[in-house]
DNA sequence: ATCTATTCATAACT
DNA sequence: TAGTTATGAATAGAT
């Protein structure tokens, strides 16, 4: 069939793994092992819901909270239309009889219970956006590159100066931004944190006595593998 | 395991073309086809999600409307495992009541919209969010002494650099505060305003919170609250 | 991230 | 709607 079979005894590179090998469903309890599988079958399940919703025209909305405390969602067409489809739905059923009366209890409780999940969701969203907008700051120490003397420049060229500052800053933010997104560091615990404490010295850095900016903090690289989820 | 292997070479019923065969993912249009897919492969896809759950602990919420109308959802923990609930619910719900219509029933309107207004927030929110973590979209700044490229630092490098940054705002600001000596007055209005502007969104980099980080020059905060900015 | 051997899911039929 | 089976896909383990 393949190379190997035909080759019986060869000298290539190693016949490596044994495959694919069957799992107990039980939770993982190997710390990598477990973000490993996590992205796989999330990538998996989400490729899956597409398709669904391709064949067969249908609308699937999903929320999935990894245990890292990362919010993926999977939404097809739109959450609006979702939404539309459910209220008229919950909306339309009203009824008396025993049974349906139960039924709708039902309905309800878990209509709520989705509700809240969303409610969760946005929140933890929000939660995201706000320390990923407080941790743009990292540190402090010195550098050569800008050794620049501006204490010759006149006003126009330090407005210009200062322009090119801005700019430079916001490449800064936007490298610690993607720097950010590799390590996968949580929303809010973790390196984050002092991204903040260093942000106020940053923003108390106009009074020049503090001037003597001191790289207060080392990073926590060692923690880093941790946070893919 | 069956029959037909151990028989090997059999007469029983035909072992015609059968298996499984490749399908592009594009709708079926075939009506009873469609149909059966979504009920097997809903099953799998839900099958997927309890498996991706257990296996990680991840939390999982989904809703899918089919192409019929009826609505399927699965949750864990909250809504919990036994997903098939919705269909029965929604479709076995047709009342006439007139009290559950009313008062119960604006109720659950005014829950609906704000469902519907949540899940709008929420879709913003991770737009935002997505606008936010990849503002890559900033190439700007040609300027010569800092063109230095950004773009490859890794962790402490950046730190480095970000030091540096800070250290040069400062020098920024205390040249400006000198000019503003030597020109006097005359700065406060005119050309000048716009680098004090600047030094001040500088100076704030990334302090939402106050307005304290003023200048040197004690003027009043420039209402900047761009964090990016 | 990539690569395989395997297990698992499922399209076509019954 | 449910069961069967040959294949197509997904993925566990290792690199």
């Amino acid at each position: 069939m393949n190379i190997t079979s035909i080759a019986g005894v060869n000298s290539m590179k190693k016949r490596s793994s044994q495959g694919r090998k069957k799992i107990e469903i039980k939770k993982i309890e190997e710390e990598n092992n477990r973000q490993v599988t996590f992205s796989k079958r999330r990538n998996g399940l989400f490729k899956k819901a597409a398709e669904l919703c391709i064949l067969t025209g249908a609308h699937i909305t999903m929320l999935v909270h990894s245990p890292g405390g990362r919010v993926f969602a999977f939404g097809h067409p739109t959450v609006d239309d979702v939404a539309d489809r459910f209220l008229n739905i919950t909306t339309n059923n009203a009824s008396t009889s025993d049974e349906s009366t139960t039924q709708k209890g039902q309905l309800e409780k878990e209509f709520n219970q989705h509700y809240v999940e969303i409610s969760k969701e946005l929140e933890a969203e929000k939660k995201l956006r706000d320390v990923i907008q407080e941790s743009k700051i990292i540190n402090a120490s010195e550098l050569p590159w800008y050794s620049e003397d501006v204490d010759g420049l006149e006003v126009e060229e330090l407005q210009q100066y200062i322009s090119s500052l801005v700019e430079l800053k916001r490449k800064v933010l936007v490298r610690a931004d993607e720097l950010m997104m590799i390590k996968k560091a949580p929303a809010l615990l973790g390196p984050n944190m002092l991204s903040i404490a260093q942000a106020n010295d940053i923003a108390n850095m106009e009074n020049p006595t503090n001037g003597t900016a001191s790289s207060s903090f080392g990073f926590a690289h060692s923690h880093n593998r941790e946070w893919m989820m």
